[in-house]
RNA sequence: GGCGGAGUAGCCAAGUGGUAAGGCAGGGCUCUGCAAAAGCCCCAUUCGUCGGUUCGAUUCCGACCUCCGCCUCCA
């Protein structure tokens, strides 16, 4: 069995050869966060996307180096730093620390590097008087530094690598007027962008003068400092395909001197995005969630979690309410299952129980189908749950059971619901139905049930007595 | 206009040239004082529409319809 994944230079599903002659380290950078606001659900499906191929790679037995940028200047940052009156570095440092709370609630592993963009101007510079030496990148009249897309391909490079482009069919002009720009030609990007007095004091000194660096150029200046000049995976969202990879690898290709057959990435992916309630999402017409929207309205980071877990990345797919709330049963299925298995394995060490991950990682290996994966673990659950009723069991295999669950959960990331402790009151309680129940008095058991219930937990009466669950 | 993706049950969602995984919701039964949980059973003769290829297509080909994404700083 081949581990494979879709590669959209390729635009085909590929074996995944890390270019570590050992096969063992993989280096994968995922396209970060613009900290100017909370991040949306849209945004987080596609760093739990990335989540889950680091998870992948690391169930699979790769080290990976796992690099996140942050971009911590940028237009609309700028103008709100203005607005607010506040200083660059105090407002992004609330928006990092905001992401990075909400990455933490939908159980996402931290990358192992977080550049942000404001400590990398050395590098940036760098690579753009690379360009600049080159003859790829100019100067232009309005002082600020842009690429040449006609000198890049004079080089012999090719621009053009993830999407199909053809510049005379395109809607030139259609978001930006092109006569604010003094570059050579529309296509032309800005590596270098110059100060002007809406900047207000986020400004670096250049070789060009002062300014600020454009937003491509942080990705390949960041990337290729932490991972090397070429390396394994590069993800992000379907929207970054172009123009921002496309010129992350002009700008890399441009000004580092790769070997023949040598690039920038070998493996690129792209996320799919994500419709709100069926509709795309929308600021202004209030078609979006941030976390916190979704928290207060009751759901954990689990659930959220576990809803953007059910479709495979690459398909758009629906979030919804209701998608929310089927993503909460399922899961208490899973946990009843998984709970019930703790209980009988005790502390026992035991190898993993090879069926289900071996369905498991059948079905991941081809391009991470979470459906099908999702499949086999719920096929798994109802066979545990059937040898459970049927008291077949033994306590190594329940353990060696919940040890194949544990090692699929390194990769889904759900971790166990939190159960908090009951009260004194609440075992009180528990103590009164029960008693209630031996004396045959039910209207009284019954109203300490609900009165429990409006306490938040459940009470189930089994055969070992009652067992206590949260609402 | 150019390029690309998608249409599978009430909802979400896999999949295959040989007759449709799984989850949620729903119905019946068993267990239970009653519940809950769990088990058993039922729940798409059908995969956007129309043609074509084939012994056979949801799966391949063509046309059409619908939805979605990118086209210069949006994950």
């Amino acid at each position: 069995m081949a581990f494979q994944l879709f590669n959209t230079l390729t635009r085909s599903v590929e074996k995944f050869v890390p270019l570590d002659p050992l096969g063992r380290q993989v280096g994968m950078y995922c396209c970060g966060p613009t900290v100017h606001d909370f991040a949306h659900i849209g945004n987080f499906r596609t760093f739990v996307f990335t989540d889950v191929v680091r998870r992948y790679l690391e169930f699979r037995g790769f080290a990976v180096k796992h690099v996140m940028n942050i971009t911590d200047v940028e237009d609309k940052i700028i103008k709100r730093v203005q607005q607010r009156h506040t200083t660059l570095r105090e407002f992004t440092g609330k928006y990092e620390a905001e992401f990075l709370a909400d990455f933490d609630a939908l159980q996402c592993r931290h990358p192992h590097v977080l550049p942000r963009a404001t400590e990398h101007l050395p590098e940036i510079v760098s690579l753009i008087e690379k360009l600049v030496a080159r003859g790829i990148a100019y100067q232009a009249a309005d002082g600020s530094v842009y690429f040449s897309i006609d000198k890049y391909r004079g080089c012999g490079c090719h621009y053009g690598q993830l999407v199909n482009l053809n510049f005379d069919a395109m809607r030139v002009g259609e978001r930006v007027a092109s006569d604010e720009y003094e570059k050579e030609a529309v296509a032309d990007f800005a590596l270098w962008k110059k100060r002007v007095p809406e900047d207000g004091d986020v400004f670096w000194p250049s070789p060009w003068g002062e300014g600020r660096p454009g937003w491509h150029i942080e990705c390949s200046a960041m990337s290729t400092k932490h991972l090397g000049q070429s390396f394994d995976l590069h993800l992000g969202g379907e929207d970054l395909m172009f123009p921002h990879h496309e010129d992350e690898i002009a700008q890399s290709e441009g000004a580092l001197a790769y070997p023949p057959g040598q690039r920038f990435v070998k493996h690129w992916m792209h996320g799919s995005h994500l419709l709100v309630e069926g509709k795309k999402m929308s600021k202004s017409l209030g078609i979006y969630f941030t976390l916190r929207d979704l928290l207060a309205k009751g759901f954990t980071g689990r659930e959220i979690r576990c809803l953007l877990l059910t479709a495979h990345y690459r398909a758009q797919f629906n979030f919804t309410m209701d998608g929310l709330a089927g993503a909460r049963a399922s899961l208490a299925r899973l946990d009843e299952c998984v709970g019930k298995l703790r209980e009988l394995a005790g502390a026992a060490t035991v190898p993993p129980e090879q069926g289900l991950l071996m369905q498991f990682t059948k079905a991941m290996d081809e391009d991470l189908n979470v459906s099908a994966a999702w499949g086999a673990v719920f096929e798994w659950v109802s066979e545990v749950n059937r040898k459970l009723a049927a008291n077949e069991l033994t306590r190594p295999q329940a353990a060696a059971a919940l040890e194949a669950w544990n090692r699929v959960d390194e990769v889904f990331g759900l971790g166990s619901s939190q159960q908090d402790a009951a009260s004194a009151e609440v075992m009180a309680l528990v103590d009164e139905r029960q008693a209630a129940r031996k004396a045959k008095d039910f209207k009284r058991s019954d109203a300490v049930r609900d009165q429990l219930k409006e306490l938040g937990w459940v009470v189930e009466d089994t055969a070992k007595g009652p067992r206590l669950k949260r609402l």
